[in-house]
DNA sequence: TAAAAATACTCCATAGGTATTTTAT
DNA sequence: ATAAAATACCTATGGAGTATTTTTA
């Protein structure tokens, strides 16, 4: 078996058709079939059915031709990883981030990343941590940025700073003509929040339990735009994450006196991964910028070379 | 590049010496030293770092074996695929399943299969849910037994049987003289449950729920096992599962009656399978068993090819 | 009859073998 | 001095090309 006749394969699965699958490959047609027949000998099975004009793939034909996929695929990747090396800050990096983060945290540190990382092509995909957690364990990302602690030891982590959650209020509320809120006004409330399967989500709901307040019943936000805008209207009061308060949206964000409640972010990532180095630079740039921001209370732990 | 190449290479890996890992390959030395130049050449890196005597793999050279060795797994694979259609009910088959039900389960079903499916090895793994569920999507394993439903809709799943949850009492307990529980008996008790992880601690947990009943503070059983001696010692009361009950073990089950709690016990797949057949063969095989042991309500949802 | 895959035959690239050299301990 | 990898050179397998035949819609 080769490499070569995979490709050849997931060729004539593309196309339908032996000369077209050919021809995207570079090679003749009787070449190709040539190999797609010593494919199906060495396996012992038919893989293609040839009716004369028309060709399809047989039930077990498509399951191997599924895997031919993604042995290709981690061929490629085996690729990237060898460029990766020759050149690191080189080539894509495929970055995930929780949706409570990502519209608020990325106008700050992007620019800056892509002018400390010019030849290097960054994706971004926004999903809840548990989406984020298996796509790195994939390889589908090559890092995330996110609620720490994960509990989970197949990732190497680095805290990137601690941000501060503030209670959001309506304007006309009684507590809005204060400097400052206690943990303790919370006592007996009732808050806004966001729907299941985000972090945030949980991390308010553990700041109600100290305190002994409630979730609204009958309602669950799906953003945390919405959630801005159910405060605006006077629906309800809400924890917010100190990045995402914006001024003059009709909403009176208050600062808690210590201690604050926070939530931790980081960067996660496959320990293995050739992009390691990386993310540790841009772990050192992201504090960085942060730093300057000053809305958050950025993490110095030490960047050093982990081995798992 | 070719998968020839990555043989050579992962030899190498493992031997730590060219001529070694030739000979481990039926090839010769200069044969295989060659292929793993070119491999060097055509990734652009070095992956081994010859001293003359000793021979190291590079940094990059470690994680560029680590994807051979998965892209050789991967290519396995495919044979191993291609040879279970051959002859579906032939080879190996992985099968997951929870740890409240192996031990009850397993000596009912386990001959009957192993007589229906002579050809076949079972391998057995106990595991909890989102471990099984892990390990199927992976493909380590080829299908799972475990409580329905799934939420997760990538998996393809067959009801087989539902089980009811009886009263596990010390024989000294006021209730042991009854016949029958019913649910409200549980209100305002307090129940041993099992630790974390286990589906059968969530079920438990929603029936206590339903009647307001709490869980005992300060301890949880990390088997059914236990659970069962630290009733027999009369020291609380619990939910069993009816599978899991003995006779002259110390230990008053008391069924309860209409409408019972029950979980229902199912066998789920990856739908691309190709030992769907097998294992949809294995469903009818269980209900006919379980059906004759008159133990639980075998369900008969009929089985069919789903596609995807 | 026309389009598409299979077959026939030739060529050459390259993997592999043996013999030998180089290199580092 | 010796073990081990690299180099040199030859052989042969098999992948690819062109021309042609077979098949069926």
């Amino acid at each position: 078996m080769n490499i070569r006749d995979l490709k050849y394969l997931v060729s004539v699965a593309d196309y339908g058709h032996f000369g077209k699958a050919a021809d995207a490959c570079f090679v003749s047609q009787p070449a190709l079939s040539m190999q797609i027949k010593k494919l199906e000998d060495t396996l012992g099975v038919q893989l293609i059915e040839r009716t004369g004009k028309k060709i399809f793939l047989t039930e077990i034909g498509k399951l191997i031709t599924q895997q031919a996929r993604d042995i290709l695929f981690r061929v490629e990747e085996m690729r990237e990883i060898a460029n990766t090396a020759k050149d690191p800050f080189c080539g894509e990096l495929h970055l995930g981030i929780i949706p409570t983060l990502a519209p608020y945290l990325l106008p700050y540190i992007i620019p800056s990343l892509s002018k400390a990382f010019p030849k290097l092509t960054i994706y971004l995909a926004e999903e809840t941590t548990s989406n984020l957690l298996t796509k790195v364990s994939q390889g589908k990302l090559d890092g995330a940025l996110l609620a720490l602690p994960i509990v989970n030891e197949d990732f190497a982590a680095l805290p990137l700073f601690e941000e501060e959650f503030v209670l959001a209020i309506p304007l006309n509320h009684s507590l809005a003509k204060r400097k400052i809120a206690k943990l303790s006004d919370l006592e007996n409330k009732t808050l806004l929040l966001l729907e299941d399967g985000h972090c945030l989500r949980d991390q308010a709901l553990a700041v109600c339990h100290r305190v002994n307040a409630a979730e609204a019943q009958n309602f669950r936000a799906t953003s945390l735009e919405t959630l801005r805008h159910m405060v605006a209207s006077k629906a309800g009061i809400t924890l917010m994450p100190k990045l995402a308060c914006k001024s003059n949206d009709g909403i009176c964000y208050l600062p808690f006196n210590a201690p604050k409640p926070v939530r931790t972010i980081g960067l996660i990532w496959r320990p293995s991964t050739p992009k390691k180095i990386v993310l540790e630079n841009m772990v050192s740039q992201i504090r960085k910028v942060m730093f300057k921001q000053k809305m958050v209370r950025v993490l110095n732990t030490p960047i050093m070379c982990r081995n798992k």
